[in-house]
DNA sequence: AGGTAAATAATAAAAATTATCCTTTAGAAA
DNA sequence: TTTCTAAAGGATAATTTTTATTATTTACCT
């Protein structure tokens, strides 16, 4: 991924880029805590410079979440998110979002080639709390 | 509004709640320049506190968008956002998700209570040029 | 009109992000 | 392999953004 957009393979990257396989989401702060377990010394600059960097080449996709801070995650298929406002965990669903889409695009005459839709709500496990 | 949500009604305040019906959606840094022609010695700081007091008791509510910073509108029914990669332009869509959000909730078990649905592409006027 | 809790302004402090600059290194070329 | 160099990392300063503090002012209740 790195090297087909011209980005150097460095230990660094490939940790950053491993914690984020793992944890699916992660904020800023939480990433510069793990990658600090395995790069002791990275600096929080570099973390920056990184993740700016693949944000850029559309490594990385960032999701904007209410209510709270950002999290990261590498680029996959298009896909929905769900935030529990209990646990605060974010999960990926994907939805089929083509007719409101194409519905939206006819009432206002935008073309569309992107779209951001997290539903927050109570996740299963804390609905029996 | 702000009497309802035991909010003393200050001079500033109404200044910001009336630039906000003006504009629609602003950032808080477009607020401030505002907001600052009519109080000319308006601390950021009680911008920011306002904001915030606002959003908690609802009166506004933050529109995160992608690549820029938050937007903040003041509350109305429940409705989704389209923004113009080309001119920057935010704009109000009220769509019915209804049925992809009951779809959501039958695959994933959350109950959802809000949604926040950003759309990007080019807005009417930019696809011309 | 007077009293008081809340709001404002000014400012400092904290948190988040970016810039600078020198050192190190990945990767290409010899 | 070794050498070379642009790119990347680390340390740290500087900016930017947001929040906290405190003294003064004011909205609003009595
Ligand atoms: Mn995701
Ligand atoms: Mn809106
Ligand atoms: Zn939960
Ligand atoms: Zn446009």
């Amino acid at each position: 991924m790195l090297r087909e957009h011209n980005l150097k393979v460095t230990p660094q990257r490939l940790g950053i880029l491993s914690i984020l396989e793992d944890t699916g989401h992660i904020s800023i702060e939480e990433l510069f805590t793990f990658i600090r377990k395995d790069f002791s010394s990275i600096s929080i600059a570099t973390l920056y410079k990184n993740i700016n960097f693949m944000l850029e080449v559309n490594i990385l996709k960032e999701v904007k979440i209410p209510n709270s801070k950002s999290k990261y995650e590498i680029s996959k298929d298009e896909h929905s998110h769900m935030v529990c406002r209990k646990c605060q965990k974010l999960e990926d669903i994907t939805l089929c979002l083509d007719g409101v889409i194409e519905h939206a695009s006819e009432k206002s005459g935008y073309s569309f080639d992107e779209n951001a839709l997290v539903l927050s709500g109570v996740c299963p496990q804390c609905q029996l709390a």
